[in-house]
DNA sequence: CGGATTTGACCTGCGC
DNA sequence: GCGCAGGTCAAATCCG
């Protein structure tokens, strides 16, 4: 059924910039369940969520898929000299989330994960 | 005018 | 107990 391509995940089939190149990942959602303790202790937190990862190769970050995000943050972090950029879904219900950050192997690929999945319909 | 963007500071979780 | 890492939010500012 996915055979159309990653594309899936996003809804917009309309973007020759991610087909263009894009390298496969992740092994799709990644289910985190707890275990062990029955109870957190004291707070409970989000659970499972969809996480998928995509390498481009691109040197912007700023990779339109359809969707409109905002910046809300930056970060550096030592696994790469390079800043790690947060992105969000601007959309009203959208409780989606993008990380963005460059390669450390490949300065000129770009790795993009996406957190959630968008509520809201991007092809309109 | 509205929305978006930027940097810094702050908070939480975990490790040792 | 403290430090570190990562993540998030807020205020200010700029652009269209």
């Amino acid at each position: 059924m996915e055979d159309d391509d990653a594309s899936t995940i996003f809804g917009a089939v309309h973007n020759p910039v991610y087909r263009a190149n894009e390298v496969a990942v992740p092994g799709g959602a990644r289910s985190h369940f707890e275990g062990p303790s029955d109870n957190e202790s004291g707070r409970e937190r989000q659970l499972v969520q969809e996480r998928v990862a995509f390498k481009t190769k691109s040197q912007i970050e700023i990779l339109d898929d359809g969707f409109k995000w905002r910046k809300y943050g930056k970060k550096m972090v030592k696994s790469s000299p390079n800043p790690r950029n947060y992105y969000k879904c601007s959309v009203d219900g959208c409780p989606v989330k993008k990380r963005v950050e460059r390669d450390r192997d490949d300065p000129g690929y770009v790795i993009t994960t996406y957190e959630g999945v968008h509520t809201h319909k991007s092809n309109s």
